[in-house]
DNA sequence: CGCGGGGCGAGCT
DNA sequence: TAGCTCGCCCCGC
């Protein structure tokens, strides 16, 4: 399983999709869950093809840093950061806490 | 088919 | 904590 570029795009989305609201998940382990130890630059990259009016929460894809991947300033970023906070989820100085908010399944 | 680069991660200094 | 390096995988040249 898992051939596929679909299959994995599609693995990738039914993971994301499991993020509640109000909690965040990191690259690697959205890959994890989505049956892919090592594809966390995978995550990252659908996340850059996915539009910004995709129904998918791809706001609560973060690194595991507890950080927004984007660059600071960029669209993506303030969009992130919004809808992050509309969803209760507090940044402090650019970062997450992970240990509040990180999703674990 | 090699090479460099990316919305990454883990490990060491 | 901030940098750097190395390993992964996928893409474009």
């Amino acid at each position: 399983m898992l051939e596929t570029q679909e299959q994995r795009r599609e693995a990738m989305f039914l993971a994301l999709a499991q993020v509640p609201k109000g909690k965040v998940i990191t690259y690697g382990n959205l890959a994890k869950l989505a049956g892919m130890p090592n594809g966390a630059r995978l995550a990252g990259r659908l996340m850059c093809g996915l539009p910004a009016n995709s129904r998918l929460p791809w706001h609560r894809v973060i690194n595991s840093q507890g950080k927004l991947s984007l660059p600071e300033g960029s669209d993506g970023y303030c969009e992130q950061l919004k809808r992050l906070q509309q969803e209760g989820v507090e940044i402090h100085n650019g970062k997450i806490k992970l240990s509040l908010y990180a999703y674990s399944f």
